[in-house]
RNA sequence: GGCAUCAUAGCUCAGUCGGUAGAGCAGAGGACUGAAAAUCCUUGUGUCGCUGGUUCAAUUCCCGCUGGUGCCA
């Protein structure tokens, strides 16, 4: 059985992980890109290996800041990872989207060289141009730079509609969204109690200026902070709002990539969103069971495999 | 207390030489197969502080009131 548990950042996510595979003796892998990296702990609010309670827990802490990592090399791990413990349950946990569906769903990508890229100087309105040159029919806005430059470098252009390779189920947790914002407030104040700026520091001291290190919410704020560019107040507060901002991306992602099975999250009562979670879940393994959703499915049952579906 | 000045979208403000208003941010929605915590798109009606006056017409001019700010006492 492969479970995946998705939703915006900070609400609850990690903690679900854990209580689900006590309970299903799963395995847990990370799906989030930013806690892929070593020594970025706190901003990324990575599990804390005391609280892993024992279980095995992957793609956490596998790379280098100044590693290149990409969707590419994540898909590759995490279908290994799949194929290695195809006996055991697994639940993913992160908040990366495109990296989860990568790794479930027909994404395909090829072996790329680091090419040189010639694009950079040219403007958008030419890059536009040439995109749609390569391909009347591309749909990327002329605006979106990384995107026009990412297309014309690629090879293969036409990718087809992706579709599930692997049976999973997609349990979303989900709260108001006043509430969700003001739990991420309090999340950044308490990164800071617990040291976000020695933990940005210590990167800043060695002059790392690795691209992670530039995107990752919380690092680059603080680089700036560092640079004397902005206040420590308005590193803080700018560190909350990309962080409502990316929520709410995140949001936009799952509603509408994947089939996702929301849950209202229960914060004074934790235990009741577990329960909740976990009937469906056994529903939805009886089911399968019973009436075998799909041929290959037909010996699913918790805690035993489910087949890859042959591509 | 006197004089000046301000009062417009959740916030900061612009504007209307009198014909009921618009930016940024916030917020909301969306796209997304190699930077994805990234990148990009769409979306702005609000008793224009309150009361009265002038006017065909006032948020815009005038009187007063209330509140804020500054200076002088």
């Amino acid at each position: 059985m492969i479970l995946a548990i998705v939703g915006p950042t900070g609400v609850g996510k990690t903690k679900l992980s854990i209580e689900l595979a006590k309970k299903y003796n799963a395995i847990i892998i990370n799906s989030d890109a930013m806690q892929v990296y070593q020594k970025m702990n706190i901003g990324t609010a990575k599990i804390k290996e005391n609280e892993k309670e024992g279980i095995p827990h992957y793609l956490f802490d596998i790379k280098d800041v100044t590693d290149n990592y990409t969707v590419y090399d994540y898909q590759k791990d995490a279908r290994n990872l799949i194929e290695k413990y195809k006996d055991r349950n697994i639940i993913f946990v992160g908040g990366t989207g495109l990296y989860l569906k990568a790794a479930l769903y027909s994404y395909e990508f090829n072996e790329e060289e680091n090419k040189v890229n010639h694009y950079d100087e040219l403007t958008n309105d030419i890059l536009y141009e040439l995109a749609l040159k390569k391909d009347a029919n591309m749909t990327i806005h002329k605006n979106n730079r990384q995107r026009l430059i990412r297309f014309l470098n690629k090879e293969n252009i036409n990718v087809p509609a992706s579709k599930p390779i692997y049976d999973a189920l997609y349990i979303g947790l989900t709260c108001e969204r006043s509430m969700l914002y003001e739990r991420i407030n309090n999340r950044v104040d308490e990164m800071f109690r617990e040291g976000l700026i020695d933990e940005v520091k210590s990167f800043y001291d060695k002059k790392i200026n690795s691209r992670i290190l530039a995107t990752a919410i919380g690092y680059k704020e603080l680089y700036d902070y560092f640079d004397g560019k902005i206040t420590l107040e308005e590193s803080k507060e700018l560190i909350k709002k990309k962080s409502r901002h990316y929520a709410k991306r995140q949001y936009t992602w799952f509603k509408n990539q994947m089939n996702v099975t929301w849950f209202d999250v229960d914060f004074d009562n934790f235990d009741n969103t577990i329960k909740e979670v976990e009937k469906y879940i056994n529903e939805k393994a009886k089911k399968v069971i019973k009436f075998g959703i799909n041929s290959h499915d037909e010996n699913v049952v918790i805690g035993r495999l489910k087949k890859p579906i042959k591509k």
